[in-house]
DNA sequence: TGTACATCAGTGAACGCGCGTTCACTGATGTAC
DNA sequence: TGTACATCAGTGAACGCGCGTTCACTGATGTAC
C-alpha cells in the first residue's frame, strides 16, 4: 500500500496552496512567505521544501491552477448552451468570466494583474494560459461558420492585413478580419472592464457594476454577431 | 535667502522618487525599500524620513505623479487637434494612452495593475485619478453636441436605464445612453488591450501590437462616432 | 508472513541577508533683532 | 552689518521584526525477498 503517504502528500500540498492563496489575497503575491505558511501549519519552514522546490515553483503551480480554473469555468458555461445558439454562448462566456473574477479576485489578479516582480513565468504556464482563450476562439469560428458577420470597421491602415494574417496563424484559426477584430476588441473590453472593477477604478462610477457589464457584454455580442446570413 | 535649502530639498526628493521608480520597475512596488534608496544615495536610512513620512507616503506621491503624467500626456495629445475634429481627437487620445504606457510600463502598472497589497490609496489619489478620464468625457460630450450618435445596441435589460442615470450623475455629464455605453466600452477595450500587451498576455499573438491597437482604436472611434447629423 | 533495507517526511539550527521606523544627537543654514 | 537663537538635514545605533534556502539528522512508512 503506497496510499497513506501519497494521500497525505496530496492533502498537505493542497493545504499549503490554500494558505498561500489566503496570504496572496491579503498581502499580495510579492509577499508570499513560505515561512509564514509553515508557521500556520505548525511545521518547520524547511518542511515546505519536501513539497515545493522553491517559492517560485509554488507560485507557478498556483498560476497554472488559476488558468485551469478560469478555463474550466468558462468551458462549463459555454457547454451548457446549445451549440448553435451562439448569442447565448457568448453571453454565458462573458458572464462566467466576470463571475469567476469576482469570486476569486486575488486569483484573477495573480494572472491578469501586474506580473510578480522577479518572477519569470516558466513555459509550463503558457499552455494552461491558452485554454481559456480557446473558448472564445471556438465561438468566433462557430459564429463565422454559421454565417454571422461582425459589424465593425476595418481600418484603412497599411500593415493591418498583414498583421492579422500573422495573428490568425499564431492562433491557428481562419476568420474574416472583421470577426477577428471584433473578437479581440470584445475580449479586451471584458477584461478591461473586469480589471477596472476589481482593481477599484470605477468605485465612484457605477452603482451596480454588473448591470453595466451585462450591457457591455450584450453590446459586444451584437457587434460580433451583427449580421447573419 | 531661503533658496539653497529649498532647492536642495527639491533635488533630493526628486532623486529619491527617481530611484524609487527604478526599484519599482525592477522589483515591483511591493518590494520598494527605503533603505535601499538610502544606500544608493549614500545616506543614512533614517534620512529618508526628512523627505517622506513613510514608505506609503512615498508610494502615494508616486501614484499621484503617475496619474498627473498620464493626464498631461493625454491632454496634450487632445489639445493638438482642432476642437471640432472629433475623430482626430479620439485617435490622438487613444494613441497617447498606449504610447505613455509603453514608455512608462511600471508607472502604468503601479496605477492600473494589481493594487499594492496592504497599501490603501488615500483620498489624495482620487482627484488626480479622475483627470485623465475627464479628457474622454469631454470628448464624448463634444461629440454628442456636434451631433454624433454612437452605433451600439442598448440592451433590453431592466436595470440598465436606471444604472446609467446614476453613472451620468456620478460623472457629472449628460449623454445619450448609446454614447455613454460606447464610450465606456471603448475605454475598457483600450485599457484591456494595453494591459494585455504590457503584462505579457499577447506575446504569442501579435507581431506588431501597435498595428492591432491602432485598428482597435479606429474601430472604436467609428463605433463611437458612427452617425453624424 | 517476517525481516532487512531504502525511501521519504519532518526537524531544528544555521547562513546571510533584508526591512520600516524611532531617537538622541551634531552641525550647518536661515531668521529676527 | 553682526550676533543670538531657531530651524532643519543628516547621522548612527538600536528595536523588533522578517525572509529563502541548506544541511545533517531522526524516525516512520513502504518495498523486495
Amino acid at each position: 500500500m503506497t496510499g497513506i503517504r501519497a494521500a497525505a502528500r496530496k492533502e498537505i500540498s493542497a493545504e499549503i496552496k490554500r494558505l498561500a492563496r489566503v496570504q496572496i489575497a491579503s498581502k499580495g503575491a510579492a509577499n508570499l512567505s513560505l515561512r509564514e505558511i509553515a508557521r500556520e501549519m505548525q511545521m518547520a519552514s524547511s518542511a515546505m521544501y519536501r513539497y515545493f522546490d522553491s517559492r517560485d515553483q509554488l507560485l507557478t503551480e498556483l498560476i497554472v491552477e488559476n488558468y485551469d480554473n478560469i478555463a474550466d469555468s468558462v468551458e462549463k458555461a459555454d457547454a451548457k448552451c446549445a451549440r448553435d445558439d451562439i448569442r447565448s454562448r457568448w453571453m454565458a462566456m462573458a458572464e462566467s468570466l466576470r463571475t469567476w473574477a469576482l469570486r476569486h479576485p486575488s486569483d484573477y489578479g495573480l494572472i491578469f494583474g501586474t506580473p510578480v516582480p522577479g518572477y519569470a513565468a516558466p513555459p509550463d504556464t503558457v499552455d494552461p494560459g491558452r485554454r481559456y482563450t480557446n473558448v472564445l476562439l471556438r465561438l468566433l469560428v462557430d459564429a463565422h461558420v454559421a454565417g454571422y458577420v461582425a459589424t465593425v470597421d476595418i481600418p484603412p491602415a497599411k500593415g493591418f492585413v498583414k498583421e492579422y494574417k500573422h495573428v490568425q496563424s499564431n492562433l491557428g484559426i481562419s476568420l474574416p478580419d472583421e470577426m477577428l477584430l471584433a473578437g479581440l476588441a470584445a475580449w479586451a473590453a471584458m477584461f478591461g472592464a473586469i480589471s477596472f472593477e476589481l482593481f477599484g477604478h470605477v468605485d465612484q462610477v457605477f452603482v451596480n457594476p454588473g448591470t453595466h457589464y451585462s450591457a457591455l457584454a450584450h453590446m459586444l455580442g451584437e457587434q460580433l454577431l451583427g449580421i447573419s446570413n
